[in-house]
DNA sequence: CACAATGCGACCCATCAGGTAGTATTACTG
DNA sequence: CAGTAATACTACCTGATGGGTCGCATTGTG
């Protein structure tokens, strides 16, 4: 479930969207300088974002894009999704974009890659873009707290 | 966490070595049948894993590959590690290869992203090649039931 | 009309996964 | 000791893809 740079920036984008909702249409310009995003490629995924429903543009001055949608109604997995095709960790225990594989019936490691896929997905599609928005911003230190974490006994 | 088809295709050969462990040395032309890997790309892959000290080989006649460690020692994450880098979704919330990025202080999703992270990691990191050894393959219709259950209401 | 924004197709470029080839080396076997 | 079946190793090829840029058309506002 390698994020790839553009479902990075469609979130960056999306979250800037989500917290400035209700007020005037933010510049493309201003979404990338914000989000550190290349303004040029910014354009395209915001393009996609807008065919999806997501976001909504509105064109010559004092124009830019705005949130279009409830961010209660969107979820992680259906954004992570629609750029990078599925969450598994591999396309045969994928659900949404399934394809098979010759040694399904003798694999032994698809369970708990099927297991992994689970974990994530439960995860990523019952998360809203409210529900991050609400949760609070990884400390500094809280990563070195599960590196000491991982390294013992785990 | 899409495992590329090197980690695959690693997976798929030691566990084959795995099953037949104590017997005498598989040939790669073997390896490579049985799995539906191309031999020639497979012999990288296994050099590889013999640097790593997974697997060890006999050359020339009656040579071949055999598990040179205990199943129980080597973890799934391990694997995937040393071939697609971290299992995180992204390398900001990586434990293992760590890598910064600027917008760590304000970033919203980054909290998901690394629940994610953990959820995958755990597993991998607890689970061994002797643990998926035991575990049953996968049946057919285990993936449609999921996708009945994804579809409503999570 | 000028200006400020998006829309959009074309294109570029580096990287990498996947795969191929050739030759050297090793070791068993008759 | 010759033959042969295997790995060891180095180098290379190729196509897809991800990331990113460009130019120009279009739309809307003051």
């Amino acid at each position: 479930m390698q994020l790839s740079m553009r479902t990075d920036y469609a979130l960056r984008a999306l979250f800037t969207l989500v917290e400035h909702r209700g007020g005037p249409p933010i510049p493309i310009l201003e979404l990338a300088r914000r989000n550190d995003v290349p303004k040029r490629f910014l354009e395209h995924i915001m393009l996609d974002l807008k065919e999806k429903g997501w976001v909504a543009s509105t064109a010559g001055k004092r124009g830019g894009y705005q949130l279009a949608k409830n961010p209660e109604k969107i979820t992680m997995g259906e954004v992570v999704r629609h750029f990078d095709g599925y969450l598994a960790p591999i396309a045969c225990v994928s659900v949404t974009d399934y394809k098979r594989c010759t040694q399904e019936t003798t694999c032994r490691f698809r369970r708990v890659l099927l297991t992994a896929r689970n974990l994530v997905a439960n995860l990523m599609d019952r998360t809203t873009l409210a529900d991050v928005m609400k949760s609070p911003v990884v400390s500094p230190d809280e990563l070195r707290k599960i590196q000491g974490i991982d390294g013992e006994g785990i």
